[in-house]
DNA sequence: GTAAACTCTATAGTAACTATAGTTTCAAGG
DNA sequence: CCTTGAAACTATAGTTACTATAGAGTTTAC
């Protein structure tokens, strides 16, 4: 099939897909004369197992090594087992992170209730105090 | 002060301080004969601010936001709230998606408890398996 | 035969920095 | 006065996982 056909297959877009193959995690089987890549069933798998680590929150990296250790099923799986629990320990993490976010977040808008100017707001009022001291912690970004 | 005592004082690196500069947060208020940038108090306490709002996952554009509206006092301060708004929810559904996220990963972890063989490894089997439907959520990166 | 749909490569943009290279300026010591 | 090291300057590239675009070539359908 051609990359179309894949896409819709995999769920991925045609442009991620050449992403892929530019990272190293999939390849084309082989070309048409025109040059248009060519897939079998086995990258549609191999895509659909990418997306899959990739809604866990997988890094492509990861999931390079995840399909590095698929090839050589003889060996141990710690490994397997390491990315997997480095990733909820990440994700724990980021869960505690996050809750204190809401806490601060939340007290910071219960200070502005009634409609005001921003030179009455209570919520830029505290935000310019200088709580500048208990900071560096990682900050989470959403996609 | 000249921008090393500035990054040691606000807790910005060197670079990060120029990098704000150039997206339009802060500016020198002068330059030395040599070139050097010059900033007053007014400019620590700015930097500050920007620290607290990023260390509660405001966005450099959300903050420039903020620092217009705080030139402007008099204006209503609906849109401070709003920004806040924003990130609260944003932070919700975060914290929501992370749990599940977290639930998965319990599962797939317990997959895998006496050392075996990649080949056996409950996990990377139950990864290659199609369960590709229900995906397409917003996944969370951190840094 | 031609128009639409598809594919190709290469490049730039996203967010918020960090890191590097190569140059210039400044402060202190001999 | 000269030198040396620290600090500053600009400009550029790298990070992650894509998405979007431009400009070209290929295929399919009518």
């Amino acid at each position: 099939m051609k990359i179309g056909e894949l896409a819709k297959r995999s769920g991925c877009s045609v442009q991620t897909i050449r992403y892929y193959e530019k990272e190293g995690l999939i390849s084309a089987q082989s070309r048409t004369e025109g040059n248009f890549r060519l897939y079998d069933k086995q990258t549609l798998e191999k895509l659909l197992f990418i997306r899959h680590c990739r809604s866990l929150g997988l890094t492509l990296k990861e999931i390079k090594q995840l399909i590095l250790l698929q090839s050589t099923p003889e060996s141990d799986c710690e490994e397997v087992n390491d990315i997997i629990n480095t990733h909820l320990h990440l994700v724990e993490s980021s869960i505690e992170e996050l809750k204190k976010l809401h806490n601060d977040l939340s007290a910071l808008r219960h200070r502005c209730t009634t409609p005001k100017t921003v030179g009455q707001c209570g919520i830029l009022e505290r935000l310019v105090e200088n709580t500048s001291s208990k900071s560096g912690s990682k900050v989470l970004s959403m996609s």
